[in-house]
DNA sequence: AGAAAATTGATTGACGTACCTCAAAACTCC
DNA sequence: GGAGTTTTGAGGTACGTCAATCAATTTTCT
């Protein structure tokens, strides 16, 4: 009474094995009526192949690669650390995780690195990258070999990836949005944003989802144009005393990229941790301590390991045409406060 | 240039196969000496069994069972489903899931549901159940015949389970409290708190947690003390009024328990929405439309789908002798605002 | 009808491990 | 040094699948 195997469908379906064979991996030389009597068998049988025996059987290996753009930034290294981590733990399972780093604004750099990529015979990539025309047809062009592909993070929804491995950032954006406006608990004045770029996609989105809040439930809330940090500590730093100084009133401060550091430096020189409410992304070693200093009130995050995780499982089930579950892939936006701190 | 196999092992050991296999499996008639070549060979080639042909070749099944506590509130059905549909997907890796369920406060049904249990060769238990010397001494004697066993949702960390799945709840009452704090910026006035039972462990800690941080950081309120709920809506529905009647200046709700329902209920029924700060746990369907209807503010949860996993995960570990990655088995206490409602 | 082509069956050997048997070799102990 | 015991080796079968070969059968075409 055990589950169904390959003999049991051929007896079935009254052929051999050597036909079952052939249906299920989509070798040539069967006739339509006999494979479709294979394919009754399977439904009624309600076979599903070993995947395990099958890679056994075929010498399977998993090769993904992740595309990460260069920089040093810490959530860049916690992600690389998190492949790292997880690439050790799949081994057994047949996985071989690679990382390549490409330069940021460089598309022929891109090229090149994913050239490579293609030749070495890969199976599934999991991008990281600006939505750019080029990463666009890179990866209609991925997908053209027959590589899975999905996005990383930042999503590019008019590829044809497979799927998005990433939080909602408009999403993000409002839950920001609220957590600004309740623990100001009322209080009038100016909210500061700071972000990367002001081109970046998911940038655009948390600055939305954060707007749109504040104007729709915090009217004493009045947010301010954007600052650009460009993910280097020290321009975030500027840019935010300089704001400081020629604005009065600021009460809060979001800083939608990843560059928390140079926030928390500015809360820290000029004494502002009591008196601004500080959101934050990402949740580094920096954010941490600052979080712990009560530098930072709120960090809002995506779980690397998560992200890690979440993508090579759906890979491996776009390699062996399985479907994912949903809910499963989706990843949360994580609200970590001091008291909640992992 | 694959990874080493046992023939390899065999050769570096200058062994032969069986005597490999003897030590694998710690068959007897193997010299200890002997077997010390083996295990230096594996440490030097870096061998990993591959637990997938082994299990193939011995056409092992892990047999687990999830032992929950009667009851109808939405928490555990979720958590019933969550163990169905991952039971689904697990087929495929040789893991069966089975549910039981045991009366809460009935020893005598409980000893008689997990003796069943042992009698039908399970491999592995996961444990959610109050805290007694009865299901203490149940866990000692399930280890004693091999059985691997987590405990689940509510600790007993006094009985020997080989690993606990669940949430800090100390840390999550400490999340509650800030989070009622900072959302009250600054209010005078008292916060009720709800608990199941004033004797369960998990309440005990989050009331501990919650009270630790108003104390420390919120000199403007006050918390009055647990009112019962037992887990039924009526019931909670009827102190919670009671205590509204009889207090004034009522700031603040927490409860602590899975019973938001009577909470939301009275807060709709008074109308008390805007006036007080409501903090619950477990994202229930309930408290998903409670969250939209701006009748509960928080919602601290854990993820049914990550403790399901998490648990079988652990226990599949054991049973094969592996360790756990600590960092992907730790549940992330989540914070759930309409904003951020996955 | 006969030849050519397409389809199917039967069989075999992997993959990496478990588990079993039987015989050979190596150790005891007196 | 011989009997008894313990340890080791050699070999086979199995798990569920893939992949390949070669022969046998059926179909298609002329």
């Amino acid at each position: 009474m055990g589950k169904p195997t390959v003999h049991d469908i051929a007896e079935e379906a009254g052929v051999s094995l050597a036909t079952v064979d052939r249906v299920l991996n989509e070798r040539p030389g069967v006739r339509t009526m006999t494979a479709q009597r294979v394919h009754s068998a399977i439904d009624k049988l309600g076979y599903v192949r070993d995947v395990h025996a099958a890679n056994l059987a075929r010498g399977r290996q998993y090769r993904f690669a992740f595309v990460l753009p260069e920089g040093q930034s810490q959530f860049l290294k916690a992600l690389r650390e998190a492949i790292d981590e997880a690439g050790v733990g799949l081994r057994l399972e047949r996985v071989a995780l690679d990382t390549i780093e490409v330069p940021l604004n460089d598309s022929v750099g891109m090229i090149r690195g994913l050239e490579a990529l293609q030749d070495q015979g890969i199976d599934g990539l999991a991008i990281m990258a600006n939505e750019t025309p080029v990463v666009r047809d890179m990866i209609a062009h991925m997908k053209e070999s027959g590589i899975a592909v999905v996005t990383l993070v930042t999503d590019q929804p008019n590829a044809e990836r497979d799927h998005f491995v990433g939080i909602d950032n408009v999403a993000a954006g409002r839950t920001a949005g609220v957590l600004m406006g309740r623990f100001l608990g009322g209080r009038y004045g100016r909210v500061m944003v700071v972000v990367n770029s002001t081109h970046a996609r998911d940038m655009v989105q948390r600055r939305l989802g954060f707007d749109a809040v504040i104007n729709e439930q915090f009217p004493n809330l009045h947010t301010l144009p954007s600052l650009e940090g460009h993910d280097e500590q020290e321009r975030t730093a500027t840019v935010i005393a300089q704001a400081l100084a020629n604005q009065d009133n600021i009460v809060g401060l979001y800083c939608a990229g990843a560059g928390t550091r140079g926030v928390t430096q500015v809360i820290a020189e000029q004494g502002l941790a009591e008196r601004i409410v500080v959101i934050g992304h990402e949740l580094t070693i920096h954010a941490r301590q600052a979080l712990k200093d009560g530098l930072l009130d709120v960090v809002i995050t995506q779980n690397v390991g998560h992200l890690v995780r979440s993508a090579t499982r759906v890979l491996r089930a776009k390699c062996d045409g399985r479907d994912i579950i949903a809910s499963q892939e989706r990843i949360r936006i994580e609200i970590v406060l001091r008291e909640n701190l992992p």
